[in-house]
DNA sequence: ACAAATATTTAGTTTTGTCTAAATATTAAT
DNA sequence: ATTAATATTTAGACAAAACTAAATATTTGT
């Protein structure tokens, strides 16, 4: 596999919400920064090699080889991005460009003594899944806090206000975008919960729940 | 810089011994596993974008610039090296071929805290200099160990004596290549050694210490 | 110094991945 | 159902990096 391919397999697979769906050529040229005709030529040649089914002016989705082919990718791209955040203190928004690099490298041992290294992490710093080695993984989902089922924890993705008096409250509280966060407790009078912060036990409002998105996986 | 490009700086690099001689296409080319002619077109390019001097029949040289730019990647590939071998259990025969790979990955940030991650190592597995991020090293001589110095200490990187009963010798006395080997006494009346060999102290006759190559950076 | 051997370059192709422009298929609108 | 708009493919070209075969320089042996 070049590196093209493999980007060309791993746009499918995203545009693919991950099941598989059938994709148009227009949509991968525009995830990928390039030209309709490109993707044509390129979608070819993958289906010529047995990693995409692809019908002319119908799409083309993964076949079951193309999406074990993508699930590796992922895996290393996901795992890279553990490995930067966690041993080279890299910020959650600064790994993506870097793993995008790293993901190409071509090295079963590799791979496999990272995962080890890193001690068999489950999501990396976006909260999202680290597929295993044989290409399983758990869906994840994104969820506002006071969704959240007493006992879950996920990583925090995102707010609903942004509005600087919330930011500055989340900023006071050293809530964070990428930190993991534990639903405790909640309470049924007021709806307002009990949450760990990167060790931290705070109590919030529910409203303030209703304002902050985690990605959680079931 | 393209991969490919890279891969020819190094080369350059690594035939004119780090100093810089002038290196026939042919070399080069033997070198890199591919034809004279293409390392012509290559050594072209090269000296358009000024990274080497290149003189038609004559051979090519680095420029200052092509100099730098061979010192930053010796420098990538020796720092993921030393990752290999500490951080991810790989053994000393092992970490090439990936290295190869990693040394091509652009990010100024990654060096720099793969280096601090690592301890700022000054040599690699193998005992060759790290290069600084300016480009500074020291160079590394390979000495038969009765001829290091007291007190200094290097990579076990070969033997001269390569009979099985010797072999069997140092199996016995757990000294393996890539060991490091510190000198810390030598008995003036027979030649014989102490020796640090990965926290164990031993003590080697002078016919031994004949027969060992150590890599040392003076 | 000259012929033979060797080294190096040039010219012309190939492959991969891309592009533009033109042609064709599909979808949407009336 | 026909036309207009949009999506997709085809055809032809290009750049990068490689190759082969032929041409040209350099070096070596006598």
């Amino acid at each position: 596999m070049t590196l093209s391919e493999e980007d060309y397999i791993k746009a499918i697979y995203h545009l693919g919400k991950g099941e598989n769906k059938t994709v148009s050529t227009n949509a991968v040229a525009e995830q990928m920064e390039t030209k309709p005709s490109s993707v044509t030529d390129m979608v070819k040649k993958l289906s010529e090699k047995g990693l995409v089914n692809y019908i002319p002016y119908k799409g083309v989705s993964l076949t079951e080889y193309g999406q074990k082919t993508a699930l590796s990718i992922v895996r290393k791209h996901r795992l890279w991005e553990v490995f930067l955040v966690e041993k080279l203190d890299f910020s959650w928004d600064e790994v993506h460009e870097v793993a995008e690099q790293l993901e190409h490298i071509k090295s079963e041992k590799l791979i496999d003594s990272l995962d080890r290294h890193l001690g068999f992490p489950q999501v990396d710093p976006h909260g999202d899944p680290i597929p295993s080695k044989k290409g399983e993984f758990k869906k994840a989902v994104k969820k506002l806090l006071n969704e959240v089922p007493i006992g879950s924890s996920g990583i925090c993705v995102g707010v609903k206000d942004s509005s600087p008096p919330f930011l500055k409250f989340l900023d006071k509280h050293k809530i964070a975008l990428g930190d993991k966060i534990t639903v405790m407790d909640k309470e049924e009078f007021d709806g307002s919960l009990h949450i760990r912060v990167k060790e931290a036990d705070i109590h919030i409002s529910n409203l303030i729940a209703t304002n902050l998105y985690l990605k959680i996986t079931e």
